[in-house]
Parts: structure tokens; C-alpha cells; sequence
DNA sequence: ATGGTATATATGTCTATACATATTAATCTC
DNA sequence: GAGATTAATATGTATAGACATATATACCAT
């Protein structure tokens, strides 16, 4: 007989039921929407239930909430994406190709002023700097140009960093917590072209990535992907 | 006297000594941590507490779960960052400069069959195309190319989109639910050179966005960014 | 061996209750 | 009326207990 129970309150058809109110304008943009206690009541389910849901939809940017304040819908709804930071050889085996890899240069040197103080390094002081080009079958995929502190990062000048990308390595050696990311557009030089295949001044897509580990940047990376990379999320 | 309470057991908390551990190695990348309900016991705090840690941790990419299996430490941590999608006029906003907004071209027109593909037109069908110039001061800032299905958006062809950008209109009248993001580099032509006041040629940063509102293909839109512009994060 | 079935287990979630905390609104004092 | 104090309120979080659900493993029959 299996009566199927009247109330199947889960926080996802919680949130279906408010993302429904605000696409058909009950709730719209900008203003209050009941407190989670009303909410809880109407739609007979728990406030931590009710909580749940509206703290998802917070987190996507759908609301805005504030203590004693209450909850609004959000002006200008779904602010954030979540975008996947490419890990190379993931990405490439995605695409079905072979992953290949070879290191370009290997030297401890005084990196230039832009890199060193990102790094924090004293004055004069060396960092490793490695560069690499990914392929991804026959074709080049991305060249990746880093500084590594070898302080933060012990074990790292003895690595043979010709079988392991320092990428790969720093991932399973190096623990790090955070850091920065940021996308641009760079015409390619002529060593670039000639490494990526492509024509000089053409235009790549640019990834700066530094990576610390709670107190110091632990590595800064540039990685400058092949003509017509794109790089793709969801909302 | 204030005795301070011995167990000050926040979810925060309980995150935080999970992170410790992982950092320091003492569950390394790829292995199992202990069991909800063992951790709970051993940090002293009830089973939903330590859940919503974890949670939190296998939200942001650090810990794998799986019902049954277990929780393990993620093989390749922090793969994922939140990205803050531009709004335009909050973006200038920030910046400090003065937002300006310029109406370039309007009108109804048979969509390249990219974009018809796309925003899933019927054979020849129109859809309203629209560009328009952003300015951070008197400087240009980035470049909309935008097409939109008239269906999707009822009140769109009657609107003034000399006064309000389509992107805002779109943002406060169609009810959107969510769409795609995806990022390249494009050469300057002579057009957009012209527009952005830089040289033909030059690397420009491009995003293009399809926008849903659950059923059908909304709008999408193509920003071309001013030379040097950088798109930045945090993970 | 092979394939299907049962069982155990870890995470996922809901509930009711209690208290914490931020912040607005009301009130009091000078 | 300006500024400080107090109360009220909505969200934030912790807890114990219960049940749901996915799935790895053991077990059984063929």
C-alpha cells in the first residue's frame, strides 16, 4: 500500500519551494521574505530545516541574510560561480588525450622584483624557478613559469623535478591552505609561440596563481595555455 | 570569575583542527580520517557539529565523502575557488571611478548560427541584439555583445536600453535561474581596438555567459575587457 | 567461479530544544 | 534633542536522538 507520507520535507524542496517564490516574483527582488520560524511553520517542517535551506541559497548569493535584520532576496541574484582550478593532468586525461610532460629550465636565481615581493623573499635572496611545458597528446597544452621558496617548500631542491611536474609535487608535499588567483590576456612573445605552436601575438589565456601556506607564499605560477583555450564553469 | 568554558566547540573550531591535521601530515592526502561519530567522541561535541565540518571541508574540495566508504582526505586539496561574477556598475563602483554607460547598436536581427544554436531559435528565427560600451571614468572598461530571446524576456523590446544596460534590465525583469561562464583570450580587431582605445592586435580578455531561467536559453552575452584587465579571486 | 541477496556501516538528514550573538528599535538620562 | 542604555528579535549554532540512504562486504545458492 505504501502511503506515501504527506510531508516529504527535505532542505533541497525547501529551497525549491523559496527559489519558486522568487522566480515567480511572490518574493521579488530586493525584498524581505518571512522569518524562519513563519517559515518553518507554513511549510510544516523544522527551523533548522528552513535554516538550512536559506543559508544554501545565501551561499549562492540568491539571498542576503543578517542577524536581527532578517532575510532579502538579493538585488542582483546569482553573484558567484564556482570554477574548477584546473589540475593539468586531470584536465588533459578529461579530454581523452595522453598527458605529457617536460621541463624546460631548472635554476636557483634572484627572481625580478614583481616576483620576489609577492614571495616575500629578503633582499637578494634566491628562489627556484622552474619552467615546464604540459602537452596534452602530441600538442602543447600550457607552460607553466614558477617560483618556489625553497624554504617553504623543503625537499624541493633535491625533487627530480624532470619525471614530476613541480605542480604535482608541491600538491603532495607542500601543505598550503590558500591563496590567490587571477585571469588575464597576453600576447604571445616569440619564445612562447614558438613553444605553444602558435603565431607571435597571438592571444592566450593567462592564469597567476600563488599559493601560500598560512604564513608565507609558499609558490607564485603562471600558466599560459594554448591558442583557443577556454576555461569553463557553471553558475 | 568567569570561568572560561572548557569546551568552546564550535563547527569553526572542530574545521579548523581537521585542517591541522591535514597540514601537518597527520592524515595525509588520499588516506581516511576517522569516522563521524569516533571524531565526535574524541573532539568532545555532538556528531552534527563534526558533520558540518566536515561538510564544509568537502565542500570546498579538501575531503572526499562518500556514504558508507567514508571520508578521505582529498589526493589533490583546494581544487575549487569561488568566483564573484562582475557587475558591471559595482565593479566601476569599487574601482572608484565614475560608472558610464553607452548604447552602441540595438535591433532585431537573425543571430549567427553559433548563437542561434545557442539560445535554441527556431529556423530563422530573430532575437534582439545589443551592444553596448562601459566606461570606468572616460575610459572604456569592457565591451557587451549580447543577444537575447525575445520570448524569454517579455517587456525587453519596449524597454529604453539607451538609460539602463541590457544586462541590469535583464537582471531585475527575467527571472533567471542559472547559465554557463566560460573565458578566452581574443585579438583586438580594428572594431574593438577602436572602442577600447588600444592597438589592433592587443590581448583582450573575453567572458562569455549564457544566462537560463530553467526551461530555455535567456541571453547570451559576450564582455571584452579593456587591455590588462585581470579577473581575480581568492580560493 | 559467478551472480544474487542480506547485512553492516558511514554519511545524510530531520526534529525539538536551548542558548548565543548581532543588530535594530525603544527607552531613559542629561 | 543627543547620546547612552536596555529590550526585543532574527539569525547562528550546539545537542541528543532518530531514521533514511547509499554502498562495501560477507554470505549463499547455483
Amino acid at each position: 500500500m505504501n502511503q506515501s507520507p504527506q510531508t516529504a520535507h527535505t532542505w533541497q524542496s525547501i529551497r525549491a519551494e523559496v527559489l519558486r517564490r522568487i522566480r515567480a516574483r511572490e518574493w521579488p527582488p530586493g525584498s524581505m521574505i518571512p522569518n524562519e520560524a513563519d517559515l518553518a511553520i507554513e511549510l510544516g517542517c523544522a527551523r533548522a530545516t528552513v535554516n538550512r535551506a536559506l543559508r544554501d541559497l545565501a551561499e549562492a548569493g540568491v539571498l542576503d541574510r543578517r542577524r536581527r535584520a532578517g532575510t532579502r532576496v538579493a538585488a542582483t541574484p546569482v553573484r558567484r560561480a564556482v570554477l574548477q582550478i584546473p589540475v593539468i593532468r586531470d584536465e588533459v586525461a578529461a579530454l581523452g588525450q595522453a598527458y605529457g610532460y617536460r621541463l624546460l629550465s631548472r635554476k636557483l636565481a634572484t627572481p625580478p622584483p614583481s616576483v620576489a615581493a609577492t614571495l616575500a623573499l629578503p633582499e637578494g635572496g634566491a628562489a627556484l624557478h622552474v619552467r615546464a611545458l604540459h602537452l596534452s597528446g602530441a600538442h602543447p597544452f600550457v607552460i607553466e613559469d614558477r617560483w618556489i621558496t625553497p624554504a617553504a617548500a623543503p625537499g624541493i631542491l633535491d625533487a627530480d623535478l624532470s619525471q614530476v611536474s613541480a605542480n604535482e609535487w608541491l600538491v603532495r608535499n607542500a601543505p598550503f591552505t590558500g591563496g590567490t588567483l587571477s585571469f588575464g590576456a597576453v600576447s604571445a612573445d616569440d619564445g612562447l609561440a614558438a613553444l605553444l605552436g602558435c603565431l607571435p601575438g597571438t592571444a592566450l589565456l593567462r592564469l597567476d596563481r600563488t599559493t601560500s601556506d598560512g604564513t608565507q607564499i609558499v609558490t607564485a605560477a603562471a600558466l599560459t595555455y594554448h591558442a583557443g583555450y577556454r576555461l569553463q564553469t557553471t553558475i
